[in-house]
DNA sequence: TCGAAATAGATCGTGATACGATATATTCGT
DNA sequence: ACGAATATATCGTATCACGATCTATTTCGA
């Protein structure tokens, strides 16, 4: 079986299952966000903070890394948030260089709203995005020469 | 348990680590479509036309209705595809009212080495994926009564 | 110890994306 | 026939992410 073979249009529409499955659960996540009053993008900027480990620190570039975007792009949404008045920056205690971002208690309620209704909204459609990823991986080269 | 306690700090690290694994894969997602000169949206416009279901006409509103989007938001992405040559547009047949968007070779070309890479990176980071959503479905509130 | 390099964050300008509001062309229903 | 509905397009705006560049602070080697 060459490579091009492998690929048929079933595979493709496995693909396309699995990309629509993320798409609706992104397209809830930004609804929901706005109902609200806060974007998307910031909305798991104050998720990827309240869920750091223990220990570790929540600067500018921490979240950056987190959230897999430039560290400027991180101070972009921060700045927006704080407009928002759901998170405040404090200058770091050793190092006076960083900026440690923490959320204020508007910004914790707003939070554990929205973290309520995704884990409700995953309830109902994490078991579709499981098949569509499955029905992906059931087909892939790997797994398929087993 | 009220519904306070109900939210523990574990609780929006779960939902924070998922998050982390759909960003993850969307950041891959985003530089994959890149490398073959397209932007990730235009990626999944493309996926999201070839993958239609037999007898599903690819028009405009069709695929706006895919991928969660407004219908003059899927105008934007076909007019920007156009330009990159990687689609076109036809006329509707039966009703002129209606565009009809079709891949173009090179947009079936980008699309396959697109949907290698993607298969190739689920193959790798599926598992962690599955292991992330499982995590906050194990947890919730109605699996959790069981 | 002192100055260059590295690091953390901020600022500016740009492009892609998505939206609401609105416009045009075609089709449908009565 | 003709107003309502539908399909697509256009325009102006906001968010988001980026590269390039800047300042402040810390680190490290001569």
């Amino acid at each position: 079986m060459n490579a091009d073979s492998d690929l048929t249009i079933d595979r493709y529409r496995d693909l396309a299952e699995f990309r629509r499955q993320i798409r609706q659960f992104l397209h809830f996540s930004e609804l929901t966000a706005k109902e609200h009053g806060i974007e998307a993008q910031q909305h798991q900027l104050l998720l990827a903070v309240h869920g750091l480990p223990d220990g570790t620190n929540p600067t500018i570039r921490e979240i950056a890394s987190r959230l897999f975007i430039q560290h400027h792009s991180a101070v972009e949404l921060v700045d927006r948030l704080e407009v928002t008045g759901t998170v405040v920056r404090h200058p770091g205690s050793q190092d006076k260089r960083e900026v440690w971002v923490r959320l204020t208690p508007a910004g914790r309620a707003i939070l554990r709203r929205l973290a309520l209704a995704h884990r409700t909204e995953l309830e109902r459609s994490g078991p579709e995005l499981a098949q569509a990823l499955n029905s992906v991986l059931r087909h892939s080269r790997r797994v398929a020469a087993s």
